[in-house]
DNA sequence: ATCATCTAAAAAGTACGACTAATTTTGACA
DNA sequence: TGTCAAAATTAGTCGTACTTTTTAGATGAT
């Protein structure tokens, strides 16, 4: 969504998300076509992406009423986007590691079960220039094939919701690197585990598979869980 | 989203995702309109919700292009709702239930360390209720207790991507009662588990929380994958 | 005084028409 | 043949008029 309208939706959904409305308040849509400065056309169209995303409800006679945040739509991609832009960028980011560290291992264990040859090959290819990058401590080149790895995991698990979770994993590793929740060079054994994934699931070995995955996602965990403990205490 | 408005959205991505349009297949908007009987204004609403599930892409000078599936936002619970009502039904609760038993055991270790005196109480209080109607072979109230229980664990997680996930556990389960994939009366041992968990969970044994939900999760599965077999093969 | 019922107002919902803006196609010209 | 300009096409935006639903308030009867 682009345009004046798609401006007005990242406005206003962001303000919702960050708070400046308090749920339960009760809008207007004419009053938000004048602080949006749109016609009440577009903020109909928006509120009614909203709405489906479960951030608004939209009443006659009563007006928009915003919702509380139980309500909506924690997957949405979009949404996501307004919570990591927003204060509550670190909740947001565990709430994601914990996710994923859910995720990976079922995902390995299926992968393991349904990869093509294709897959295993390029698993074993980015598995490959994991190690040779971390050797020459390249942290960015390395993040690049940390997320591709993942995201080629996800994708032979052949199960479209764990393979549309590559986004969010994405946005967890590069968030590890952006806030420092990680290690100056990658630690020798969290490469390991992801060259042991890789073979596990070219040779179809699912509990391997799972279990080094499960190794990787774990240490990522402690790491996030270190920091916030740096964060408040 | 209700009115003629709701009612047209459901009816084009109903339309949508049961394949009538097929991928890269181009739509304009006064057609739509024709088609759905509304005005050029209701059509814009619904392409925008569309838009934002990422199920179309609409541009100027060319159209209203479908998206390919892998596009869609698959934890869109209308979107959900729309693939459970169609043909893909059986290939939708593979996919659910795979999820769940990603995700629960993790919502379990996490209740485990998380959940409040109050959701303990609860817990055990459900866990109770299921071992009674077990024992009484009312299938209909212990698949309520089942959906209960599990939306409990996901509460107590404390993490809202996990809470989001009740109405896909409470889909599982119900599918599979709906689909005769369990057994005429709960297993024993499904039941024993159920009990082990939440007093896992009472105690802050995390370790023995995942492992009991990871028994319940995993026979779920079996069940899934002997159906499907059954059902190729 | 209280309750039911009717009425009026308020807000979203819908439709329509006019215009804008962007993008692709077409075709003319070099 | 390539380039650039014009035309055509389609979504985007706006404003207005009207409809429908829901709530609040007034009115009236018991």
């Amino acid at each position: 969504m682009q345009g004046i309208s798609g401006d007005a939706l990242d406005r206003l959904g962001g303000a919702i998300v960050t708070g400046a409305y308090s749920r339960g308040q009760v809008l207007r849509s004419e009053e938000l076509a004048e602080w949006l400065g749109v016609s009440r056309t577009v903020v109909r169209e928006v509120v009614r992406v909203l709405e489906s995303m479960g951030m608004v409800a939209a009443r006659r006679r009563v007006g928009i009423t915003v919702q509380p945040s139980a309500n909506w739509d924690a997957y949405n991609p979009q949404l996501i986007r307004w919570r990591l832009a927003g204060d509550g960028r670190l909740d947001q980011l565990r709430s994601l590691a914990e996710l994923r560290g859910a995720i990976e291992p079922m995902a390995a264990r299926l992968a393991a079960q349904r990869a093509t040859a294709e897959q295993c090959g390029e698993l074993i290819g980015v598995a490959m220039r994991m190690v040779s990058t971390a050797k020459s401590r390249d942290l960015t080149a390395f993040l690049a094939h940390d997320i591709d790895f993942h995201r080629t995991v996800l994708a032979a698990s052949n199960n479209p919701m764990f393979q549309q979770l590559h986004e969010v994993v994405a946005e967890v590793l590069s968030g590890r690197t952006h806030y420092h929740l990680m290690p100056d060079e990658p630690l020798p054994d969290a490469v390991r585990w992801h060259t042991e994934v890789a073979e596990a699931i070219s040779c179809g070995e699912a509990d391997r598979a799972e279990r080094a995955m499960t190794a990787i996602a774990d240490q990522a965990l402690i790491e996030m869980t270190d920091l916030l403990a740096g964060q408040t205490g």
